[in-house]
DNA sequence: AATTAAATTTAGATGAGTCTAAACATTGTT
DNA sequence: AACAATGTTTAGACTCATCTAAATTTAATT
């Protein structure tokens, strides 16, 4: 398996978002950073060695083989960047390109290791799932801070953009994993929030709210 | 640089053993493991970029930039291996494969980090020094167990051989870094010693002995 | 110094992954 | 139903790193 065969099968899953739809050649293409025409040699490839299924003109879809190998290259990926971030101190906008790099690191033993020296963590530095060794992963309950009413209250689980640009502006406005935010007045006409968090208030826009995501305080479940 | 590269300029920088010699091909060849012809290629390319000096039938060396190439690359097999053993409980002949591969991630900030998760170690797994940033390492003083006369006492400092089934040898027969040996008796026939260590004498061939370096005690700089 | 042996280089080919440009299919619109 | 517009595939070419087989140079031996 090499380094552009598993960028591929990784890009396949993440494109069809666990439901494994069939996947068009260009929006491989443009998530992959090449033309159309590589992607139809790749999956032509693909599909001999049993990962994909492909069928000209309509596209490609992840068979089981190429789904559990797709999940075992997310796994690294996640555990590489809570490693980087919990034992190296980097922030949570830096780790994604280096983790690009160590996900295709091919030992067994070490991904197991650097698991179990994070103490078999369940989510990455985004809030996303790390998938176990046999490619379960619980998607958190959770939902987009820009659908909810104002009034409520929850704790920030995960980013939908986990872009560098989208992560600093948090930072820099201290909107974090683990806070509590509360939701006070939603603009009618720009669908803006004003938003309690870290003790202040502070007014965010549509955008970000719609990249945020919240787990609404249960207080029969606490 | 690419990977073949990088690999082909830490092989030059062993052959060499720091003193920068003109390397043959066909040593090349058999280290990198491939065929003196795709050396050639790789010279002219690795000259043409101003890494190697490479005359026609005479072979290589490494120029100021290849040779401070060659130890970046060195310096991060040698942290790896020590992350490896220290944080991850990986033994001493398990590291190399590893490292082989992690020595290729792209990211200073990285390897920093790693360097000072270990407190700037300054020898790995095997005892080989760890060049620092710039490109600078002390060998350590030391001998050749197959070289000192009975009597002599010190402490196991590192090993000229360190493929996995000598480095398993020395776990099974309890030598390891940092114990101290003392030989008792020299074998004249076939050069075997009778040494002590962790508090119980060992016979071992001259084989082994001769791939064993020694720091010995200095009763005045203890 | 001539000849043989060994090391090294050239020439031409291969596979992986990519590209461009041209051909072909599918979809949506009139 | 015909025709664009868009999406997809083929064909042929390129780079990187490698190979084999043949040619060439250097070194060793007589």
């Amino acid at each position: 398996m090499t380094r552009a065969e598993e960028n591929y099968l990784k890009t396949i899953f993440h494109l069809g978002k666990g439901h494994n739809a069939n996947i068009s050649t260009n929006a491989i293409a443009q998530q992959v950073e090449t033309k159309p025409s590589s992607v139809t040699d790749m999956a032509k490839k693909l599909a001999d060695k049993g990962l994909l299924h492909y069928t000209k003109y309509q596209g490609v879809s992840l068979t089981d083989t190429g789904s559990r190998t797709a999940l075992s290259i997310i796994r690294k990926h996640r555990l590489w960047e809570l490693f980087l971030v919990k034992k190296l101190d980097f922030s949570w906008d830096e780790v994604h390109e280096v983790a690009e790099q160590l996900e295709h690191i091919k030992s067994e033993k070490l991904i197991d290791r650097i698991d179990a020296l994070l103490g078999f963590p369940r989510f990455d530095p985004h809030g996303d799932p790390i998938p176990t060794k046999d490619g379960q992963f619980l998607e958190r309950d959770k939902e987009l801070l820009s659908e909810l009413p104002p009034g409520t209250q929850g704790i920030c689980v995960g980013v939908k953009d986990s872009s560098a640009p989208f992560l600093r502006f948090l930072d820099r406005n201290r909107i974090a994993l683990g806070h509590t935010i509360e939701i006070l007045e939603k603009e009618d006409f720009d669908k803006s929030l004003l938003i309690y968090r870290e003790g202040e208030p502070l007014r965010i826009s549509h955008q970000i709210a719609s990249n945020l995501y919240i787990k609404k305080n249960d207080p029969w479940n606490k």
